[in-house]
DNA sequence: GCGACAG
DNA sequence: ATCTTGTCGC
C-alpha cells in the first residue's frame, strides 16, 4: 500500500470515527432473548492466500449451525491501525455465504479501542449496519482501570473494552464494535465462552475452519 | 531519532 | 498472521 493510500486511510477512519462516537452514546441495549444468531469471523494465511470463514451459532444452545470461509490473495500487507483494509473484505465475504443473517457478529480484532476508534470490529459493523464485537488476544489502544475488580478499558473519553481471562494466565481483550452497549458486549461473549477455550466459541470455530482452509492452499502451493 | 504496533 | 518436528504429558 502506498503512502498516499496508508493517509487516506487514516482519514476516512478519522471521519468515520467522528460519527461513530457520536452515536457510541446512544447505542440500543441488548434483549438477550431476542439474540438468536451469533457469527464470528477469522482469518488465517498459506501459500499466499488469505482465508476467511465465518461460523454461525445458536446463541441459546452454543451450538454450530454452519461455516462458510471464502478465499481470495491478501489486499494490502498488514500495516497496524489498518487491519479493516486487510480482512474485513474477506469476513464481509464469507459472511453473505452463510444461510442466515446473525444478529451479532464477533470480530478477530478490535473496536473502539483502537487509535481512532475505528478497528475491524467497528468498521465491519458500520458496513453491514449490524452490531459487532471485538474480541482480541493482545491490547491496542486505550488506558486500563480496574473498577469493581473488573479490568475496563478507556478509549477516546468512552468505556470501551473490558479484559476478560478465559483460562487462566490468558486474556482477552473485548471492545464495543459497533452497535452494541460494551455491558452487553461482555455479556455475550462471557456466554459464549467455554470452559478450556481461549476464544467464544465462534471464534474459536473460525481460527480453525480458517487455518485448515489456508493450509489446503499453502500444501498444494507447495508440492509443484 | 527511538520504540510501539490488533492480525 | 506465518515459517516449523518431535516430544512431553494429561
Amino acid at each position: 500500500m502506498s503512502l498516499f493510500d496508508y493517509r487516506r486511510a487514516v482519514r476516512l477512519q478519522e471521519a468515520l470515527s467522528r460519527r461513530v462516537l457520536e452515536e457510541a452514546a446512544s447505542f440500543p441495549g441488548l434483549d438477550p432473548s431476542r439474540v438468536r444468531l451469533v457469527a464470528g469471523v477469522d482469518a488465517a494465511y498459506g501459500g499466499g492466500v488469505q482465508a476467511g470463514c465465518a461460523v454461525l451459532v445458536d446463541y441459546a444452545s452454543s451450538t454450530q449451525l454452519a461455516y462458510t470461509c471464502h478465499v481470495r490473495e491478501p489486499p494490502i500487507p498488514y500495516v497496524p491501525g489498518l487491519l479493516a483494509f486487510r480482512e474485513a473484505p474477506v469476513y464481509i465475504k464469507a459472511l453473505r455465504k452463510l444461510p442466515e443473517n446473525p444478529d451479532i457478529i464477533l470480530v478477530d480484532g478490535h473496536g473502539l479501542t483502537h487509535p481512532r476508534a475505528l478497528g475491524i470490529a467497528t468498521h465491519i459493523g458500520l458496513v453491514l449496519g449490524k452490531p459487532t464485537i471485538g474480541v482480541a488476544k493482545n491490547p491496542l489502544y486505550g488506558e486500563e482501570k480496574t473498577v469493581n475488580g473488573r479490568r475496563l478499558i478507556t478509549a477516546h473519553g468512552v468505556t470501551a473494552g473490558e479484559i476478560l481471562e478465559p483460562v487462566k494466565g490468558v486474556k482477552l481483550y473485548v471492545s464495543i464494535g459497533y452497535l452494541i452497549r460494551l455491558e452487553d458486549a461482555v455479556t455475550v461473549v462471557k456466554h459464549l465462552m467455554k470452559p478450556g477455550l481461549k476464544l467464544p466459541l465462534p471464534l474459536h470455530l473460525a481460527d480453525k475452519y480458517s487455518k485448515n482452509t489456508a493450509r489446503q492452499g499453502y500444501i498444494a502451493s507447495k508440492k509443484k
